[in-house]
RNA sequence: CGGGGCGUAGUGUAACGGUAGCACGAGUCCUUUGGGAGGAUUUAGUUCGAGUUCAAAUCUCGGCGCCCCGACCA
């Protein structure tokens, strides 16, 4: 894409009205804008940004055989009344219809997924079930914090289990641990993510959640410095003992949950009397799972954790394009061989944000280029051309190097 | 929901109760091109309502909005 066409463009300072890290780079660099207090729009480069950790999180669900669906944001009162949720759940948004309709704006999807799958399984044989979505959720938060770490509005990936029984759940459980932190690893949030133990409400003792270090974090968990256990602070309070290993040192961090995975239970089944044929003919009670990540959350994290002073730094995966490809000078030269290697970059599937902009100064196009964070920079100009090269650096490093124009291609193919 | 703070051009920031100024941005023209270029010129503002006062951006009350701390978080 060219730089030129781009609508937004950053911004020098940053609004006085937002005080964290992610929003200020997020807002600076023209990844999102506020519309009012939690919520927000996702210009170009952010939608890109949430189409590709949407892209990875779809793909990681894929590979433990959930299968993709999109639920309604309309969801009517009586679903929620079965599960007594329609007062219970504070945050729900409650909208009226022109003939006196009650609806909830979806906040979560049990009230919808159990229905649905209850109409389609029915025996033993048809179990167990893995169903997801990817959609935007509403929750009318007290107080909403931090950029765009927690919102009114955030795009969610809800993940649903369905199970035979107890053991049947926890293995997949399981599987769902380890896929998550798959995911996480290609966000780059891995290194800095602890699963922990968290108040599992009222059917288990404990749940998991999955807790990035950071300072905008909102809870706080204790870390064993023994095992490594990290336990959420609210379940932490009474006991000096690490509940693991049984040692008493722990480092306390300031965290943000990225993830959440939850044994239901028959929680959610038994309200809807979703109940499935066994072997032996008897009926029973499907056992169910629901797993969460926010997207636009995690988002905001990565921001949070991958940054300088000069702006983001996204990890691969997840950056808005691969390459982004400085032109500085308007020489016939310049702009035939800037335009030579952007053509051959599209060509291949490569993608590059072109600075094309002539009314810029090369100063102000690398500090755009460091606040909007690509991984790699490319440059050409004179000075590169006249070795018939172009200057390449990565935004996580300072040194830049030199790669010949004809072996540009086979230099990108190796780093990208 | 309790507490605190803040609302001045698109953004940032000044102005004792007395002429709303500066910088960046944006527009036009010229010159510039390796770390946020230079000159000329133009543009645009006191969150809303009430009150006090000869006079309110400034003081008082209320609304609205935003941020932060705490509580809450299926």
């Amino acid at each position: 894409m060219r730089q030129s066409q781009l609508f937004t463009k950053t911004i020098r300072e940053a609004s006085k009205d937002e005080k964290s890290l992610n929003a200020q780079l997020l807002l600076r660099a023209g990844f999102i804008d506020k519309l009012s207090s939690g919520v927000y729009t996702f210009l170009p480069l952010g939608f890109r940004v949430l189409e590709k950790i949407e892209k990875i999180i779809s793909q990681e669900i894929e590979s433990i055989n959930g299968q993709r669906i999109l639920m309604p944001t309309l969801v009517s009162k009586k679903n929620w009344q079965q599960t007594g949720r329609w007062k219970a759940f504070e945050e729900l948004y409650k909208v009226k219809g022109k003939g006196g309709q009650e609806y909830g704006l979806g906040s979560t999807h049990e009230e919808v997924i159990v229905p649905v799958v209850q109409k389609y399984v029915s025996s033993y044989k048809n179990l167990p079930c893995y169903v997801y979505q990817i959609q935007t959720k509403f929750r009318d938060e007290i107080r909403v914090k931090s950029g765009i770490l927690r919102t009114r509005e955030f795009d969610m990936k809800d993940l649903y289990s369905f199970h035979k029984d107890e053991k049947d759940l926890d293995k997949y459980y399981e599987k769902v641990k380890k896929t998550y932190f798959d995911i996480l690893k290609r966000m780059g949030l891995k290194d800095k993510t602890y699963l922990t133990l968290a108040s599992g409400g009222t059917f288990s003792k404990f749940s998991h959640e999955f807790q990035t270090i950071t300072p905008a974090g909102e809870d706080i968990v204790h870390i064993c410095q023994n095992c490594g256990l990290a336990v959420n602070e609210e379940i932490k309070k009474d006991h000096s003992k690490c509940f693991q290993c049984g040692r008493r040192e722990f480092k306390k961090e300031k965290v943000i949950e990225v993830g959440n995975i939850f044994k239901l239970g028959t929680k959610y089944t038994k309200p809807f009397n979703f109940q499935f044929t066994d072997k032996d003919g008897s009926k029973k009670l499907v056992v169910m799972g629901c797993y969460g990540i926010g997207l636009s959350r995690l988002m905001g994290t990565i921001a949070e954790v991958h940054n300088d002073k000069s702006g983001i730094i996204w990890p691969k995966e997840v950056a808005p394009f691969d390459a982004h490809l400085i032109q500085i000078g308007n020489s016939n030269e310049i702009n035939k061989q800037t335009k030579k290697v952007y053509n051959a970059f599209e060509k291949q599937g490569i993608e590059v944000l072109y600075d094309d902009r002539e009314d810029k100064s090369p100063g102000e196009k690398f500090a755009d280029a460091d606040l909007i964070g690509i991984p790699l920079r490319i440059v050409i100009s004179e000075r590169t051309l006249a070795k018939n090269c172009v200057e390449i650096k990565k935004r996580s490093k300072t040194k830049t190097e030199l790669v010949k124009l004809n072996l540009l291609n086979s230099y990108i193919c190796k780093n990208s």
